[in-house]
DNA sequence: ACCCAGGGTCATA
DNA sequence: TATGACCATGGG
């Protein structure tokens, strides 16, 4: 029997060899970074890129300007990635964080993450999305994708905690961040697939590990 | 017309 | 602790 090490480690090397580094997460800075974050949360990427690029029209991308903004206004810029009244508060809530602790960057990783779990509207997926892309902190990012993925393949009970199953991979990889950018970079990317929407994925070179939710 | 998407909060039992 | 309602747009 392999370990979940080894197991791991022979995904990653897989989904590597055909799609190849990703380059993630696509922003310009990491505060887009952490705007992507809270945005795409359910939500499709492609409304999530709609929403910042009217941002970008009417405000420069940093927590002052955005704190600045009437929220109502902002709610109507980012309209397209859903929730937008939820999702203007959850922004605003973040940029208060960052406007008053100009220090986060220096915190541990730990305490780094409680501080951003300590906002209303960042939960655990969207604090580690942060961690990992805007912060550059050693997170393995758990998120739908990961587990229908891990649970198809049989890998991982379909219920276990989020914390649970991020601490059980990162013990067992031990990975440092660019690692970690990169797997989880690959699973999305992998998931996102033409084929792995389909019912049933024929075509696919790695049909075993679609992702779709019927396979 | 339906389902889903790079989730999270809050009220209730 | 564990469900369920709710948030809302856009593409397939």
């Amino acid at each position: 029997m392999k370990s979940l090490k080894a197991r791991l480690e022979e995904l990653f090397e897989q989904l590597f060899a055909h799609y190849g580094a990703q380059n993630w997460w696509p922003a310009e800075t990491p505060f887009e970074v952490m705007l992507g974050a809270v945005l795409t949360q359910n939500t499709a990427w492609a409304n999530v890129e709609k929403a910042i690029l009217n941002l970008k029209k009417l405000s420069e991308l940093n927590p002052q300007a955005l704190l600045a903004m009437p929220r109502e206004l902002l709610a109507e810029a980012i309209r397209p990635s859903g929730y937008f009244n939820l999702k203007a508060e959850r922004v605003q809530n973040l940029c208060a964080l960052l406007a008053d602790n100009r220090e986060l960057h220096k915190l541990a990783d730990l305490e780094l993450r409680g501080q951003l779990l300590g906002v209303t509207g960042i939960g655990p997926e969207t604090a580690d999305d942060i961690l990992l892309y805007a912060f550059q902190r050693p997170v393995f990012v758990i998120d739908a994708y990961t587990r229908r993925l891990l649970g198809r393949i049989g890998w991982i009970d379909a219920d276990i905690a989020y914390e649970d199953l991020r601490q059980t991979i990162e013990q067992a990889l031990a990975g440092d961040t660019e690692y970690y950018n990169e797997f989880h970079a690959l699973i999305v990317i992998h998931a996102k697939r033409v084929c792995c929407k389909q019912p049933r994925c024929s075509d696919c070179h790695l049909s075993t590990l679609c992702s779709y939710p019927g396979n």
